[in-house]
DNA sequence: CGTAAAGTTGACATACGTCAATTTCAGTGG
DNA sequence: CCACTGAAATTGACGTATGTCAACTTTACG
């Protein structure tokens, strides 16, 4: 399940060919954040190897799934004799940087439900599996994930979730969101002030 | 004063080589999140290039100084001829990612006096002039830059500023900033809670 | 069908923002 | 050199969003 911890030695780069991949980071004093969500396609675990080659997280599978890995010395060497290689890695990255700082932003300026509403968007993006009722999120989510996400706590996101779902915002079974309406939760991105 | 705006073409790649220069990011309603202070040395604006091609921030200078670019044709051809080049961006913007996640991690975990902490130990080590009576942040910095990069009011980060003033913590005066003992604002990261 | 994990819900506490009034300071021009 | 101005900073009173604590229910699964 434990792909790799938080701190261990960064040796090798990862692509993920199937399933999901949670990346979270701990503090020393055991509060947890979700960083994000890996989908096939996507790499993870490089960032170390170009820092302190120490992992900055954790990656935990959370739906079966394969992956294959580089090590470093491949990579760079990779690198080296193809230029478009790192030209993508920076784009790659260069993404990463963006989504972030629109999380600092939000986190530094606004309320929880703006903040819940715009990371259920952002995983609708990322992970979304249009149905026929609705975008339905392709892989078991906790209340307690979503908070670590959004810098709130699972008390907050259930009293949330489940105002929206009377409104019709939102259904949920357990570990399951689908957003009948995509445009009605981007409403509850934009208000002003509660 | 302002080098670029946030959402212009960003056709740029820009470095520093004298000065400060203040990156900030406006909120579709206004609100205000410093990303960065950038030092001699540093490049900027160089991540509209390799994703949107807008600025996703405004670069205000805060003491003179200057600057040179290069467009992107120009910084392009450079990479694909020198693979190295290419590798060093992912450096930088590797770290950059690294510090913002960690900011990201302190919002979402951390109370204010704490991140005031932290953003103070920050700039110390990116800015700190050291002197003979303590580490002074080499340039001018206002309660509200203060309170807009680690998500705080200005009235917050002016109160915890005055009584860490009178334990001798810090020192200041109008828009400048000492630190007498670096070990006492740490000590002030790691408190538990309160 | 029993156990553990996930989720819900209420009562209550508080950290921090909001609002508003003053004060201090740096720079400018007479 | 002093008076004036606007920006920066301080400080108090007060409100509230959201966390904390705790009890309970529902669901999944072996």
């Amino acid at each position: 399940m434990t792909i790799f911890v938080q701190g261990a030695p960064a040796e090798r780069a990862h692509i993920l060919l199937e399933g999901r991949v949670r990346i979270l980071q701990t503090d020393e004093d055991g509060a947890q954040v979700v960083m994000r969500f890996v989908g096939r396609g996507q790499t993870f675990g490089t960032m170390g190897l170009f820092t302190d080659h120490l992992y900055p997280a954790h990656a935990i599978a959370v739906t079966n799934g394969t992956e294959i890995s580089w090590s470093e010395a491949n990579l760079l060497d990779l690198m080296a004799r193809h230029p478009q290689i790192g030209l993508n890695l920076v784009h790659v990255i260069g993404a990463r940087l963006r989504e972030t700082e629109d999380r600092l932003r939000e986190l530094a300026t606004q309320r929880v439900e703006r903040r819940i509403a715009h990371t259920l968007l952002r995983l609708a993006a990322q992970a979304g599996k249009a149905g026929h009722n609705g975008t339905e999120i392709d892989f078991p989510l906790s209340r307690k994930d979503l908070a670590e996400m959004c810098g709130a706590t699972l008390h907050t996101v259930s009293r949330t979730l489940t105002a929206w779902e009377k409104q019709g915002a939102v259904r949920t079974s357990q570990q399951r969101i689908t957003i009948p309406d995509i445009a009605e939760i981007q409403k509850r991105c934009e208000e002003e002030r509660a």
